[in-house]
DNA sequence: TAAACTTCGCGTTAATTTTACACAAAATTA
DNA sequence: TAATTTTGTGTAAAATTAACGCGAAGTTTA
C-alpha cells in the first residue's frame, strides 16, 4: 500500500474514477448489477457506507491502460464478474463539482451487456446483487443519475446494434427476444411485425432444441447468426426498431 | 502562481483536461477551429510546440462546475469564441497511458457547432484558424484520433437532430442545407427529395430577402423555425435521413 | 440579341417499407 | 374432451422513400 502523501502536483488534480453499469436479462426482464458500499477498505474516508451504488472504482494511473480497463478491473474486484474490455461502452462523464463529498471525483461512466444465464453463478453475491430495473433502490452518489443516462444510452443503441444478443442465452426464442426490445424501449410490437422484421435481418438460425418450456406451445428456438451480422455489418446495414 | 508541489494525495492522480472540436460551415464546406500550440505557458513542460491542436486544456479542480465548463473556459481563451456550455456535447474519454509524454493525462472530448458567419470575427487569428475539414493537419497529441471520432459522432447526430441549422446561418437556402448534409454524410441526395423530405418535418420558413446570389438562378431562402422544431420534438417525432 | 447552359423548384409515378390484422396449430388446464 | 393460452404464418392497405421529367429563372456564350 503507498504511503500516505506521496504523490505532489504543481496544479490540484481530480480523482478519477469508471462506473459501471451492467445490464443482464433473465428471460423476463432487465436487470442490474449493484453492489452495497461497505466499510471496509479505506474505512475512514469512505461515503455512502451500506448504501448501494453501481461498480467502479479509482483509475490506476500507473497500471490501467485506459479508464475502460479500470471499469473491468474494478468490476472483476467488487462483483466477481470477468469481462473484456470490449465489452464495455463509454456512456459519459459525471464530473459536477460537489459529486462525491470528499473530493474532487469526476467519474466516465461505462455499460456492458451479459447473459445473466452465464455469469449469475461468478458474481460474488455477498457483495453484489441483481436488481430487476424495475425496483432499483436509490443509489449512492449521483449513481441515480448515472443509471438513467445509461439506460437512455441503451436504448439509443438498440436502434443500431444487436444488443439483443449479448444479453440473450446463446439459444433463445422469439417471443423471449421481442421481449427484451420491449422491456428496453419500454413499448410493444405486434408479434407477427417483430418476427417479420427479424427473420429479414438474415441474423437467425433455427436450432434444433427439444428442451421443454415451461409456456402452452413450444416457440423455434434461434441462435444469433454472428457470422452473418458480421458480414452484414461490413457492407454497411441498419437494423432500426 | 501556485508553488510547484502544493498539492498533495494520497494516491496518484491523473491530469484532467477538456478538448474541443468545433465545427463551422461557411456554405461551402464542413471546417474546424484549430490552435497553434504556442511556448507562452508553462514552457519548460510544454510538448508538441509550434503544432497544430484541438483547443483544450486542464480542469480547473477548484473551479469548473463540470469538464464541459472547462471546455468553454479553455476555448474562450485559447480561440476568443464565446460558447455556452449547452452548446457542447461531449463525445468521449481518451485515456491511452501514454498519450501525454509528461504525465498522464485523460481528456474529455467535446465537440460544438457554429455559424461560422456569425463567429469568424470572433476568433482570435493570431491563436486560431479555421481549417476545411479537407486539409486538416496532422495534430498533436492523439488529436487526430479525437477529430475522427468526433466526426463520426456528429455523422451519428445528425440523423437525429437539426444540427444544420446550429451550422448554416440564420437565412440559408435549400441547396446550402442539401450542401452541408452531403459534405457531413458524405453522400449526395436528390435535390427534389432532400426538397420535400425537409419541407415535410414542418421547420422551414419561407423569409423575404431579396440579397442577389451568385450563383444562376436565386433560390429562395428560409429560416429555421425553432419553435416548431421544440414542438414537434415533445411531441416525440424522428428526423432520420 | 438569341441560343445554350446551369441552377432551382415543383409534382408525379414506381418501389419499398411499415402497419394492421385473422386464423390455425401446439401445449396446458379445466 | 373442451376451453384457454401461446406461438407461427401470410396478406392487403397505408405510408414512406426513391426515381425521375419538365419548365422557369438567371448567366454565359456565340
Amino acid at each position: 500500500m503507498a504511503k500516505k502523501g506521496q504523490y505532489t502536483y504543481e496544479y490540484p488534480h481530480p480523482a478519477v474514477t469508471a462506473d459501471c453499469v451492467v445490464f443482464g436479462y433473465d428471460g423476463k426482464e432487465l436487470k442490474v448489477l449493484l453492489i452495497k458500499r461497505g466499510a471496509e477498505k479505506e474505512a475512514s474516508t469512505t461515503a455512502y457506507v451500506g448504501e448501494w451504488a453501481l461498480p467502479g472504482g479509482f483509475l490506476d494511473v500507473e497500471r490501467d491502460k485506459t479508464v475502460t480497463h479500470t471499469a473491468a478491473r474494478e468490476l472483476k474486484e467488487e462483483t466477481g464478474l470477468k469481462l473484456g474490455v470490449k465489452d464495455f461502452k463509454e456512456v459519459a462523464t459525471f464530473s459536477d463539482i460537489k459529486r462525491d463529498p470528499r473530493e474532487r471525483v469526476i467519474t466516465i461512466a461505462h455499460y456492458a451487456l451479459v447473459k445473466l444465464s452465464d455469469v449469475q453463478a461468478d458474481t460474488d453475491a455477498d457483495k453484489a446483487e441483481w436488481f430487476s430495473m424495475k425496483d432499483v433502490p436509490s443509489l449512492a452518489f449521483d449513481h441515480d443519475k448515472i443509471l438513467r443516462v445509461a439506460c437512455s444510452r441503451l436504448r439509443q443503441d438498440i436502434h443500431f446494434e444487436p444488443v439483443g444478443f449479448d444479453l440473450m442465452p446463446e439459444i433463445f426464442t422469439l417471443p423471449q427476444l421481442q421481449n427484451l426490445y420491449e422491456s428496453i424501449l419500454e413499448v410493444k410490437f405486434d408479434r407477427r411485425n417483430f418476427a417479420n422484421k427479424m427473420k429479414h435481418f438474415g441474423m437467425l438460425v433455427e436450432v434444433e432444441d427439444d428442451t421443454p418450456r415451461h409456456g402452452t406451445r413450444t416457440p423455434i428456438k434461434y441462435r444469433f447468426d454472428k457470422e452473418n451480422y458480421e458480414r452484414l455489418k461490413a457492407k454497411g446495414f441498419q437494423l432500426e426498431f
